[in-house]
DNA sequence: ATGCCGGCTCAGC
DNA sequence: GGCTGAGCCGGCA
C-alpha cells in the first residue's frame, strides 16, 4: 500500500469522526490497510494548509490529548464541541467513536 | 546514506 | 490505572 494512499485513507477516516466524538490514533490506524499509529500522528502533524479535517478529534489510546504544540487548542476545540473530560483529563469513554 | 525526533502503542510490572 | 522500555517507521536536516 503506497504511503500516499494510506494518507488518503487516514484523511478520509478522520473526516468521518462526528462532532462531539473522538477516536484514537491506533483506531484510525487499524481502519487503514497498514498504517501505524505513529503514521497517523505524523499525518496530523503535517496537515496541509486549508485542510478541513477535524484533527482535534483524534486522541491517544489512554483517552487523553497528547501534549504537543497544539494541545491547548485541541482541548479548547473539543470542549467547544461538548466533549467532556474527567478530572484527570481523560475523555468520557462513551464519546469514543467506533 | 545517517541520525534524530515525533500528536503512539503495547507488554510487563 | 500509572511507569517504563522497547518497537516502529516516516519526515526532515
Amino acid at each position: 500500500m503506497a504511503r500516499s494512499e494510506l494518507l488518503e485513507q487516514i484523511y478520509t477516516i478522520v473526516a468521518q469522526i462526528p462532532a462531539g466524538r473522538v477516536t484514537t490514533y491506533g483506531r484510525v490506524a487499524q481502519m487503514t490497510e497498514g498504517a501505524t499509529p505513529r503514521m497517523v500522528g505524523s499525518a496530523m502533524r503535517h496537515l496541509p494548509d486549508g485542510h478541513d479535517l477535524p484533527w482535534h478529534r483524534v486522541i491517544n489510546a489512554s483517552r487523553r490529548v497528547t501534549e504537543h504544540g497544539g494541545a491547548v487548542r485541541q482541548r479548547e476545540r473539543l470542549r467547544a464541541e461538548g466533549v467532556v473530560f474527567d478530572s484527570k483529563g481523560r475523555v468520557r469513554s462513551d464519546l469514543l467513536w467506533p
